[in-house]
DNA sequence: CTGAATCCCTGCCGATACTG
DNA sequence: CAGTATCGGCAGGGATTCAG
């Protein structure tokens, strides 16, 4: 099944994705937290959100990040056609990282993940249906 | 350090949590992150976000999933404060989850994550900054 | 019915060292 | 400079079993 009815608390709209039982790429609320599973990804976007960088400039962006861990990031990035890789000729080498368009698009969810992360800190409220 | 900039591809507002260089509860995003982190949690939310459920009413919307998983994340999310436990007294013994306003709060996060999914099926579009 | 306890296994993450 | 190779530790998740 999947997430169709989010946001709407009583009703919900008719949607083939709703009715999702088990997590697969099926459900697009699965497909996103898949891109954005594991640890560092969301600071790595964070930083390609705010304009390409060098490689160079992300570790020193991130210090405690390892080749290793930056590297898986990167390439998996690519590989999801989120993150594009330009390898520029010249001396030293160095390769530039941007976000495509679609990458782009991760914005308003970070974001959205932002605001909940921000107000969220006061659990004060609560219902119950 | 944190991802305040998202959303705005050029100029980025000032914000104190801008500069989290590590994945700690500092970043409204990774504490956003680490809510809907563990497989399955965002299957909870979604049949949550539908109205109340009992026990056995969740986990017969997700048959494929154990008690124990289901309980560790039903436990955490109560720790959390996003959902609310309702033992109800009588035969059989029978407990109710509701999400709290806070919980509710998450459907936009949903929302946002629902619609990526959706459009990102198109990996068409490229660009660099 | 509703969970908590236990066990095992898998995959991730970090550190280190090495190559084009 | 920009990665890849390898190894080990550790936490997460599944199945099963037991308890309130």
């Amino acid at each position: 099944m999947a997430h169709q009815t989010v946001g709407y608390p009583p009703g919900l709209p008719d949607d083939p994705h709703a009715h999702v039982e088990v997590p697969t790429p099926a459900c697009p609320v699965e497909i996103t937290l898949a891109v954005l599973q594991g640890r560092w990804t969301t600071l790595v976007l964070r930083e390609l959100l705010r304009g390409g960088r060098a490689y160079s400039e992300l570790r020193q962006a991130l210090p405690k990040l390892s080749d290793k861990v930056l590297s898986d990031r990167l390439a998996r990035l690519c590989a999801l056609g989120i993150v594009e890789r330009d390898r520029r000729a010249g001396w030293p080498p160095q390769v530039h990282y941007a976000l495509t368009t679609r990458g782009q698009r991760l914005g308003p969810v970070l974001q959205a993940m932002w605001d909940w992360g921000v107000q969220g800190a006061d659990r004060s409220t609560e219902s119950r249906s």
